[in-house]
DNA sequence: AATCTTTATCGTAATATTGCAATATTAAAT
DNA sequence: ATTTAATATTGCAATATTACGATAAAGATT
C-alpha cells in the first residue's frame, strides 16, 4: 500500500484535494506569496527568491503548475509565470461555503 | 535530504502550508465536508462514512486534528469531531485576501 | 467480572515527496 | 558558431505519507 485510494472519492473531493496539497509545502506557498506581492507575472527571478536550489525551484514549480495553481508561458528564454485565478477562486469558494455553514450551525454545536 | 526545509521560510507561510497539507488528501477532504454535511459534531460514525479501514481514518483524523482543523473531545466510550472555525477562518481570509489583490493586477498582467 | 464497542497505537510494506548535484535544453547575446 | 543565461530533466539519497492488520486502551453493557 501507500498510494492515496482517489478512485473511492468524488472529483470535487480530488479537485480540492489536489490543490491543497500543491499549496501543503512553505515553499509553494511562498511562491505564490511572491507572485501575489510583484502585482504583475513573473519572467525570472523566482529562483532568486527562494532559499532553495534552482532544480528544487524548478520542481516546486511545476507542481504549482500540474495542480494548476499558475500558469507559465514561454517569453524569449524565460519564463512568465502567473497565478492561475480559476484555481484561487475554487478555492476561496471552497473555504467561503464551509464557513458559511459553519456559521449557521454555531448553535447546534459544542 | 527529503526534509522539508520550514526554518527557511516564515511562521505564517508555515502555518498556512500545514492546514493546506492537512486538507490535501482526499479522504481529509471527506471528513471535513462529512463534519459540515451532518451540521454537527459527530460523535462516532466518521468511520463507516469512509471507504478506509478504522485505523487509517483514525490516522487521517489525527493530521486534522495535529494541523488545528478539527476538535475532538471524549464522550464516552466514543469521540466527538468539530471542525474548528478559527482554522477554517484563516484559510477563507488566505484565499480571499489572495483573490482580491489578483482582481486589482488584473490589468497589469498577462 | 466478562464482553462489547469505539477509538488509538504499533509495526510494516508500498509509495510519494523533498532536495540537490550533474546534466540537458533552449534562446538570447556576442 | 560560441558563449552566456534561464529553466528543465535525470538520478539518487533522505525522509514522509498512505494504508492496514494486529493489538491495545477505555468506557459502556450485560
Amino acid at each position: 500500500m501507500g498510494a492515496t485510494k482517489t478512485e473511492h472519492f468524488t472529483n470535487k473531493q480530488n479537485e480540492m484535494a489536489i490543490l491543497a496539497k500543491a499549496l501543503g509545502h512553505p515553499a509553494r506557498i511562498a511562491i505564490v506569496e511572491y507572485l501575489i506581492k510583484v502585482n504583475s507575472c513573473i519572467c525570472g527571478d523566482i529562483v532568486n527568491e527562494l532559499p532553495l536550489a534552482q532544480p528544487t525551484v524548478s520542481q516546486h514549480l511545476k507542481e504549482l503548475k500540474n495542480a494548476g495553481l499558475i500558469k507559465g508561458s514561454i517569453e524569449g528564454n524565460a519564463i512568465c509565470y502567473c497565478l492561475d485565478e480559476k484555481a484561487i477562486e475554487k478555492l476561496q469558494n471552497y473555504f467561503g461555503h464551509i464557513s458559511t455553514k459553519l456559521t449557521d450551525k454555531k448553535t447546534k454545536c459544542c
